[in-house]
RNA sequence: CCAGACGGCUGGACGGUCGCCGCCAUCGCCAUUUCAUUUGAUUGGGGAUGGGGGAGGAAAGUCCGGGCUCCACGAAAAACGGUGCCGGGUAACGCCCGGCGGGGGCGACCCCAGGGAAAGUGCCACAGAAAGCAAACCGCCGGCGCCUUCGGGCGUGGCAAGGGUGAAAGGGUGCGGUAAGAGCGCACCGCGCGGCUGGUAACAGCGGCGGCAUGGUAAACCCCACCGGGAGCAAAACCGAAUAGGGAUGGCGCGUUGGGCUGGGUUUCGGCAUUUGCCGUGACUUGGCCCGGCAGGCGUGUUCGCGCCGCCGUCCGGGUAGGUUGCACGAGGCGUCCGGCAACGGGCGUCCUAGAUGAAUGACCGUUCAGCGCCGCCAAAUAUGGGCCGUGGCGUGGACAGAACCCGGCUUACAGGCCGUCUGGCGCC
RNA sequence: GCGGGCGUAGCUCAAUGGUAGAGCAGGAGCUUCCCAAGCUUAAGACGAGAGUUCGAUUCUCUUCGCCCGCU
C-alpha cells in the first residue's frame, strides 16, 4: 500500500463534500471512497489531504500542526487505515496542545467511527 | 553609585536520537519514447546509501517608492490622486542626512503635514452689546440745556481706560498726555514696507520708515508649485491530455414530393466547318446545393410538445486541466583605502549565500549560559528588619514570529542580553 | 496578490465639527388580589493611541478586530 498526498484544492473539496465526517478534540477527520482509476494504479493506496484554518493561528500555529498531524498519520496510517479511500485531516486549536498520544488514539477513534479501519487491524497500536 | 538621553550589535551554545525539503554522486526497481537491435544508450517515475546546503530583524502589516513583465499610447492641457520650510543623498520615495523656524525639557536631547488667509467662498455653537463690519451692555467724562429732596438725575455730545462674556473683542507693556480718553506722543516688544550685511537657500542680524491697516480656520472648499499611463509573477513565455466545438481530407451512407439554381450523359432540329467537332434550341435521363411539405431516426418528457439530423477514420489550428521556464549574480554581502560634517559616493580585493508550491528548519533527551524565584553564607552596620555587591544550593527557564518574483524605506510585534557616547544628581579622592 | 466596507448603550440602528438619541432588553416605582399590558423614573456607549482645531463620534495618521469582492 503506498500514501499518497492530496495537494489540489479539487481534492480537498470533493472529499469534504460527498465524505463521512467525524470530530475529535485533538483533530476533525473526513473521509472518502475514491473513484475507481482516479490514480490509474492498480493496487491498493490511499491519499491524505491536511489543512488547518486561520482560525487554529499565525502560520507558525499552522504549520505546526499540520506537522503534529503528519506524524500521528506515519505512526497510525499504514496499519490501521483502509485503503482505496482519501483521508482529510483538519487541525484545530487543540492540535498544537494536545498530548501526542492521546492524538493517536483521536486519529484512531476517529477512524473507527467513520468505518475506515483497516481488515483484521483493529488491535491497539 | 543612582536616574536618564541617544546610537549600534545580538535574537542562545554544544552533543545525541528520530524526522522534513531541494541539489550532487553511486547502485538497484518499475514503466516507456527514440536510436542502433545478444543487449546497450536515452526518457520518465519511485527507492536505498553517501556527501553537501536549507528562514528573519522584523520573513509580518501591505502604508509608500522602484526593478521586471504584459497591455495601452502623438504631445500638452483638463480631471482625479498625492506631496508641501531650505539644501543635499538616491534608481526612486511620503525615506534618509545636514541646516532653518516653532514648541517641550534643568540638561543630554526630543517633537512638528512647517507653502498661501490684503484671489474668492464657507464656518466660528453656547455665552456676549458686538464674532468680522466696525460697533457700545455695564461704564467714564469737561461744556451746554432742563429738573433737583442739592447727594445727583435726564437730555445733547465726547470716549473705549476699567468691568463682564468668550478659545478669540481691530496690537501688548510702561510713561506722558487729557474733561475723560485714544499710537494722540514717546520707549521697548510685535506687525508691515523698503534697505544694508552674512548665508547656495530657508533664514538671521543691523539700522530706517509707517503708526496698526491685516482675527482664526486651508488634517473646510480652494489657490500655487512639483510628481503620477494601467495592471500585476495568479504578470508573462513555452509545451500541452481527455471531452465538446471549428477547419481540411478519405471511405461508407444519403426516403418521397413540389419549386429554383447548377453540372454530366444520350439525342431532335437549325447554323458554321474538309472530318473529329463547335454554337444555339427542344426532349429524355442522372447527380450536387438551397427553400418548402410529408415521412423517418435520435434525445428528453406522463401527454401535448420541444431540441438535433449523416456515421467512422486521419490530420491541422486555437485552447482548458496540468507541466516547464520566469526563479535566485543582485541598486548583492564582507574587508580596506579615498572624498564628504553626514546621508552617501568612488576605487581595489574577496565571497556566492534558501528556492518551497496544501508550501520544507521540527520534536525529544542530556550538559551548559544569561535571566527570574526561594533558602543560606561572607562582608557592611550601634542594633532589628529590608535592600545592593560577592558567593553556595534547589527550582524555573529562552520572546515576536516562517521566505513565496526581487530590492529600498516606513509602521507594528518582541523574553531578554551586550557595547559605545553623552546629560543631571549624590558620595569619595 | 489587488480592492472595498464597518466598529456608537446588553442587542438592533441614528446623529452638519458644538451637551450623543430612538426602539427592545434589564433596574426601581405606580397600577392590579396576582401576572401581563400600560404609565413614570434613573442608570448605561462613540474599538485603541497620537495629531489638527477654541472644541473631534465626525477631519488626518497609526494600530487592533470583523465582514465582503476580484484573481
Amino acid at each position: 500500500m503506498n500514501l499518497v498526498r492530496l495537494k489540489r484544492r479539487a481534492d480537498f473539496l470533493r472529499v469534504a463534500k460527498s465524505g463521512r465526517r467525524y470530530a475529535t478534540p485533538g483533530l476533525v477527520l473526513q473521509v472518502a471512497h475514491r473513484q475507481a482509476g482516479t490514480f490509474g494504479g492498480s493496487e491498493a493506496s490511499l491519499g491524505i489531504g491536511f489543512t488547518a484554518s486561520k482560525k487554529v493561528g499565525n502560520a507558525v500555529a499552522r504549520n505546526r500542526a499540520k506537522r503534529r498531524l503528519r506524524a500521528a498519520v506515519a505512526i497510525v496510517m499504514p496499519r490501521h487505515a483502509a485503503a482505496n479511500r482519501d483521508y482529510v485531516l483538519i487541525g484545530r486549536q487543540a492540535t498544537l496542545r494536545r498530548p501526542f498520544t492521546e492524538l493517536q488514539q483521536d486519529l484512531l477513534k476517529a477512524l473507527g467511527r467513520t468505518k475506515s479501519l483497516a481488515d483484521g487491524a483493529r488491535d491497539e497500536p
